[in-house]
Order: C-alpha cells, then structure tokens, then sequence
DNA sequence: GTCCAGGATCGGA
DNA sequence: TCCGATCATGGA
C-alpha cells in the first residue's frame, strides 16, 4: 500500500493524502475512544470543505482532526504526525485489503448484512490508543453508558493527569494509584473504582505488565492475562486489546453485537472468519446496529 | 418510580 | 457449569 503522506501544511493543519477511506466522524464517534468531540478551541479554522472537525488528547498530547471526503487534516506538526498521529489514527494499516478480507469472509445474506454496515461506517478506522488508557476506559464503560464513561474518564484526567499546554493528560498507573480507591469513588466511578484502583496498584508497582500482554506470543495468552485482572472479563479484555495493544482479531462481543448476530446472522456468526481484522467487522457492525437504533 | 447503560463478580442451584 | 442478583450513578 502506499505511504500516508503530508502534501501541504497551512495554520498549522497538515493535509494528508493515504489510501482508503477516513471519516473524522464516524471514528471518534463510534465508542472507540472517550476524549475527542467537537472541535472548540480556538484554533485557525481547517481548510474549506471540511466538517466535523474533532478535537482531544492523546499520548499527553492535544490535537484536532477533520477531513474533506478525500484528505485528512491534523491540527499539529510534522514530527507528531509521523510519530504518533499516523500510528493513533490506523493511517499505516491496509484498510483496503482489510475491507476486502472482511467481504470475502462471508456470503449470502451474511455478506449483504455486512456489505450495508461498511458502507454504513465507511471510513471508521480502529484506533490505535494507550494500553492503559484504553484498559481503564473499558473498565469504566462496564454497565455504563457513554456520555457517563466521558464524564468519569474526564474527572480522572483533572484531577490526576499531568497538566498539558491545553487540558489535562490520562493519569498514570502511579498516580491512581496515589490517588486511592476513595478518591477515584468520589470522582463518580461508583464499584468500578475498586477495579480500577487495583489495576493501577498492580501495573504501577510492577506486579502486573502491560508490555508483557502486548509482547505475548498468542491473542489467547494476552486476553487470559488481561482477565486476571478484577473487573476485566471477556468484553473489557478484548476492547483494551482491539483498541489500546493493536491486537486487531479481537473481537468484543456486547449487547449491540450480541443483537446483530441474534437478529441478523441468524444467532451464530465466527469471528475467526474475519482473520487478523475482526475487531474492524466488529466495530463496522457495532456502528451499524447503532445507528439503526438511533433511527 | 422504573429502566437502562460498549459487564463482571459472586453465591447458590 | 449455569443463572440470577447485585454492583453506583444519572439520564430518559
């Protein structure tokens, strides 16, 4: 595939050019992440015929992101691009053959069902985000609803994330760990606090290692480690693996998919026919069903 | 007041 | 092994 490259940079914003689609979106709108929404700082406005510019903070690092149909437009430098942007946003993976892969693995009615969810999230891209970031957030959103998960997510970066030029960075492993179980309570965690807490316990104080789930030589050998964690079970295991270790065939299995599969795949549907790349027919199908119901 | 939210845990059958 | 109750909280 060819190279995600920076054609032009005006005010800051860099206009990419990359094979295959992205929508800013659909992407930051589709539960993957917490931090990003509408964009509202006061920067130089993107380029004409861009919408839907979203701005957050990542790898303690603010930045805003919006396209044109065509292009892609990052509110930050070239160096970040390339070091971190490219990466975060799935610019270096091969959506085309991916898309394709995700097609030829089913047929039928089947193929027609998710045939309609790409071209319903056309342009999602998996998102490459922190491990713990990723394994906190999924650890809150449990029985929980998304609006909420933002707000707790975001109280936990005031009050213990490194202060950045603009916001406030994820709080370590360390500093939840200083914090305490209380005070992460009295942030509105509510029984997810003692888990989180725990969790950040163990990673802080080297008991449990985060780059030991990402070097593991299976997927299984990862999730098993994951689920020994209190407060990571199956849902919460694959989410941080798809969404913060870039471990692509998971393929988390909530209410909204466990609805797809019932009513549209006929109560049965193999994740492993999707390969290296079911954790995007899983988000493609989750946006899907999402949408649908908001209709 | 009731129900539900990108679930997991625990106790009892 | 399976199943139901329970876990905080806030918005609909």
């Amino acid at each position: 595939m060819r190279a995600p490259t920076i054609l032009s940079e005006i005010n800051h914003w860099l206009e990419i050019s990359f094979e295959g689609d992205f929508s800013t979106a659909r992407t930051f709108d589709c539960g993957q992440c917490f931090r990003f929404g509408p964009c509202s700082e006061e920067i130089p406005p993107p380029p004409t015929g861009c919408k839907n510019a979203v701005s957050g903070i990542a790898y303690g690092r603010w930045v805003a992101f919006a396209d044109n149909g065509t292009h892609l437009f990052v509110y930050g430098s070239p160096e970040d691009f390339h070091a971190i942007w490219k990466q975060y946003l799935g610019l270096d993976a091969d959506y085309v053959h991916a898309n394709r892969q995700i097609l030829h693995a089913l047929s039928g009615t089947s193929q027609q069902h998710m045939q309609a969810a790409l071209e319903a999230s056309r342009g999602i891209r998996i998102l490459r985000q922190e491990p713990w970031e990723a394994l906190c957030s999924f650890i809150i959103s449990q029985n929980n609803n998304i609006p909420r998960i933002r707000k707790i997510i975001e109280a936990l970066c005031r009050a213990y994330g490194e202060k950045i030029p603009v916001g406030y960075a994820f709080p370590t492993p360390a500093a939840l760990a200083r914090a305490g179980q209380d005070a992460i309570f009295s942030l509105g965690a509510g029984f997810r606090a003692s888990y989180i807490w725990e969790a950040a316990c163990k990673i802080a104080c080297g008991e449990f290692s985060l780059s030991q789930v990402q070097n593991t030589q299976t997927y299984e050998e990862a999730r098993e480690l994951l689920c020994s964690l209190r407060g990571v079970g199956p849902k919460v295991s694959a989410c941080a693996l798809l969404f913060g270790f870039g471990k692509t065939e998971a393929f988390p299995i909530d209410v909204w998919i466990q609805r797809v599969i019932d009513v549209r795949f006929g109560g049965k549907l193999d994740p492993t026919v999707f390969g290296n790349w079911a954790g995007l027919a899983q988000q493609y199908l989750f946006y899907y069903e999402r949408c649908a119901a908001c209709q």
